[in-house]
DNA sequence: AATATCATGTAACATGTTACATGATTGG
DNA sequence: CCAATCATGTAACATGTTACATGATATT
């Protein structure tokens, strides 16, 4: 049906918050959904032309800009609506760390090691972040989407523990490996 | 530098293994590396032209059928060795599921529960299909290579009993969300 | 005045899937 | 002989980033 929906939702979203150019859009984007989404401009602004093609956003001049404001539209609301009830279809797998260790007999276990120890260290900073980003939501007075913000927070703590568990387990296992094998 | 180097280092850990046709290449890389990794024939094909090009790959006719055998050239092991040992830049996150569940409050929470109890059971489906993995691998005599193979397996059940920790927190999240709530 | 930030857009490129076209080989 | 599988390839499309071009506004 249409075509780039991810991007929509993620900009009719953006906007179903509160009307914005553009450029703001990216920022929200970043800062709000930036753990587990991103955008660049590149696909913001052709999809706000497209939406606003489609009667989903209207936009106005803005005052005290050189830019325009865009603003959802009541159909806008209601294709999100509908966009975000269709079923999540995960994307095909492809885990760029994963294929680097499975033919790692020909990187040596050294530097799978190192490979192992940097996704810990990433791992251990993810977390960090996050109980910041859940001590910030947990602040502010509920407006009525906290438990949908936790959620998300909830799943970069538990991938991130994961994540660390995982490369303790994969570090005993390389420590057993025989560094003399023929890599 | 390279092209496709993501697909070329499939491709060719694939026939350091063995060498073998472009189709079952596909397969191998369906079947052993399907966890955690994907190619399709329209990305192998062009990848084995640019590969026998550049002298990393030999193609010869094969006797038994009408295709050819690709075997990787001494060039093609180091450059995969090479390739192995570059850092690993993580993809920019795009969690569809998250995208939907950060904007739940628009779809209620009974249907946020759904989805939610969605990815629970794929992750059961999930720890079961590891969980036979890993007694096929460990059944099987070491060629040197089962630590590795079981570091992906380890890195898969980890992720899997991660999603269903967290589920279980979001279904208590969103237990406790007014249903009357202005969706 | 210079610099940083806000703002909009496009073109080139990279990567990937899906569908199609074509034919050989094998097993029932 | 017919169906399934093996085998190779291309074209169209989808999605996405990066780099570029351009200019307004705000801050120091």
């Amino acid at each position: 049906m249409a075509r780039s929906s991810r991007t929509d939702v993620a900009v009719l979203g953006a906007l179903s918050v509160q009307p914005m150019s553009g450029y703001a859009v990216r920022a929200a984007i970043t800062e709000t959904l930036g753990h587990f989404w991103s955008e660049s401009f590149g696909q913001i602004y052709p999809a706000l032309a497209r939406l606003e093609a489609a009667g989903l956003v209207r936009a106005a001049a803005d005052g005290r800009t050189s830019g325009r404001v865009f603003e959802i539209t009541d159909d806008g609301l209601a294709r999100l609506r509908t966009m975000l009830a269709e079923p999540d279809e995960p994307a095909p797998p492809r885990n760029g760390l994963l294929l680097r260790l499975f033919f790692g007999r020909l990187l040596g276990p050294d530097v799978c090691r190192d490979l192992v120890r940097d996704v810990r260290v990433r791992a251990e900073a993810s977390l960090a972040t996050y109980a910041a980003l859940r001590r910030e939501v947990e602040a502010e007075p509920d407006a009525g989407n906290r438990a949908y913000f936790l959620v998300t927070v909830a799943a970069g703590e538990h991938g991130a523990r994961a994540q660390l568990a995982w490369a303790d387990e994969a570090l005993t296992l390389l420590a057993a490996v025989d560094d003399r094998d023929p890599h």
